[in-house]
DNA sequence: TATGAATGAGCTTTCATTCAT
DNA sequence: AATGAATGAAAGCTCATTCAT
């Protein structure tokens, strides 16, 4: 008969753990279509397959995404923020320029080595030109925070004098990428073609001290000085 | 009962001619299938857009490859041939090892430029884990003379005593091939993040020189011997 | 326990005020609803739509209609309704039975140009063989004073001796009727067709004009007197 | 062993039989379509129902129309087509111009009266704002001989002083095609309302008579010389 | 060797409606 | 009286493939 003047009689509390359910199913189905999307590709990839893994059904992949293509850019943009987060971590302002970069260069091998799912989405996204990537607001306003970190150890190495090397931060980046995303996106045909698993995991520490060497002997190096340094 | 008007009725000169009519035809297709799996992907691209594109139809597809799956297979054997067959022209012989090291790297690095198709077809034969070229006998017996020379000239330049540190040949091939595939196959994304083209014309020759360097410093640099060469 | 900020609880008042807020919220819904039938069709309307151009949600559609078709049968109502109370409000009995009928033909006239959407409601509802129509008490009990009104003009114009041909009201109110329904509902195709707007408002007084002109020489000529008055 | 000269042998009659099917199935499935389309509206229709009505499969109906909606204006342009073909049968300049008009509009009338399915398409398609109507070449390039005859009849009338009105040829055509439409397409909610069947054939030829008359009488009657003949 | 017509299976998407609170 | 989340059913459409000649 009187007023309620607090509790859950049809109160906020019920709404906000419907929302808490929502955001969770949400998340279950961007798991899904991740491993889904990565595994198959964009047009290989089947929205029945996805909602069947799912607890939910195929209508509320629609409900929350709008589309095959829309649950597809928001496991993209999932992936890079997951990335994005990782990598702003590492602090690497106390080592000397030689040992920051190579642990730079770790750090993104590491990365690369635990998100396969990543670099296949990665390479699925390259497929397409970044035709997604580009229409993505979110995606376009994903600084990243590892050319920065990259360009200050450059300097301070040049300051230095251990680095030798003149080298654009962005181009070195590229550089320690190739290496780390080839290992993983291309380990199916290397791998047929010569015999080897670039992923074994007993080949692991190899591959990530070859990196470092690679690229610690590139910039230390000094440019042209030694025979052989140019071939035309 | 009368002959007809035009050439010998079941002559040999007849055969032979339909036989290269056909051996056009079955080759405008894989030009077509190869473009169009390159750009789509294998699910992306449509039987239909591959035919309507071909001076012939959608039947001549399925007369002489079977099934789509047999085009793509066709297309991937005949891109990876090509390549192969570029790679065998290089004679580096002559050259002291760390020219011919370059000179390895670099006709990479000019293959992979030149052949930005042949890139995606391999990206999209990883999202499929290589299926198709595991199925293929002709990539399996496709032996890579690629890595034979490489072995060759790391013994060189280890005998010379230019070489400093001990690499196996098949790795430092996917040392070069992560370079040049990168370049190719993630440009967009590459594009999309930090705005740089990494297929930029005007910066070929830059990024050619900083492959070779790399290769050059890694290969020359005495192992473990700076500071910095290790971080743990 | 204690009383709310504002209002009496459970007072005549409030009551009366939510019911006063029901009654607009019905009759926004009602509003959208009709415009979007209107526009798209019965098929084609949709619920969604109809909802998000509201200030209200979807639920309170089905809670005051029940179902899309109560929805349409509503704002069918309304429509009809609307209409009918407009058309009550013409007195032509002080005028001579010539002009009466011209009065009555011009407010037809001008009561389909300014409802454009409850024509077109009309047309629909004819699509779908006039079945809710027929289920709708609302509209079964709807009679037209129209008719009588028309009937007792024909009956003064008889005595008169004015109109000389023996016309039943229903087929004189469907010979006014086809007129104005045709120049809204089918403007499109005759547009399409001919090139000629027929709602042109710069044509709608010659229009008006010609219908009146129509009807009254058709009732004051007389019937088969003149040679050609019948082909067959 | 020797070439034919002639004679079924994987010869074009095969091929002129298949296409002959062809165009057999593809107007069945027009057939049915038209008829769908004329009951449930552009968006009510279902090409599952469709599909299933004729001998053919759904996924016929778009091999040959490629879409709903280019089923629905193919449809659209066939019914307009039969229509225009009927209407230039008739020959009227051997008839007085009193006569010869009252042939047209009876034509028309005759013309709506047999194809109800035709009408309805016209409404649907109005209430779709002719934008099908508006993409078809087929249907802009349909020029219509309709309003040439009519033209031709009013100077004649005008010539011989039988016709005292002066009207445009489009404008009299919309006043026939008003009371033919009307009747046809509206007569459900007529009948809803009024109690009368519009389309009833024992009263189809007191309609058709009512039309003649009613343009007839408006031709020949003197404009506006009569009292009663402008209301403001 | 060549081809236009045909197709079963399955795809993405939509829609009116209802549930839980 | 009110609501955001959820949904079964079915819609329009596409695809690789094969048939009949």
């Amino acid at each position: 008969m009187s007023a309620p003047l607090s509790g859950p009689v049809g109160s906020p509390v019920g709404a906000a753990e419907r929302q808490r359910d929502a955001e969770r199913t949400r998340a279950e189905i961007l798991d899904i279509a991740t491993a889904e999307f990565a595994d198959q590709g964009y047009a290989g990839a089947r929205v029945d397959e996805i909602a069947a893994r799912t607890r939910t059904t195929k209508r509320m992949i629609y409900y929350y995404f709008g589309s095959k293509e829309g649950l597809y850019v928001a496991a993209l943009e999932r992936a890079y923020q997951g990335i994005r987060s990782l990598e702003q971590r590492l602090d690497v302002d106390h080592l000397d320029p030689a040992r920051a970069m190579r642990a730079v260069a770790e750090l993104t091998f590491d990365h690369h080595e635990s998100h396969p799912a990543f670099i296949r989405l990665v390479s699925i996204e390259n497929i397409h030109h970044a035709e997604h990537m580009a229409k993505s607001e979110r995606l376009a306003n994903l600084n990243n925070p590892a050319i920065e970190r990259i360009a200050r150890i450059l300097e301070r190495g040049r300051a230095d004098g251990v680095f030798r090397r003149d080298v654009d931060p962005i181009d070195l980046h590229a550089m320690i990428s190739a290496f780390c995303v080839f290992r993983v996106a291309n380990r199916h045909t290397f791998g047929a073609l010569f015999g080897r698993d670039l992923t074994d995991p007993a080949r692991r520490d190899t591959y990530r001290a070859m990196l470092g060497d690679m690229v610690v002997s590139y910039l230390c190096d000094a440019p042209a000085q030694r025979a052989g340094h140019r071939s035309r």
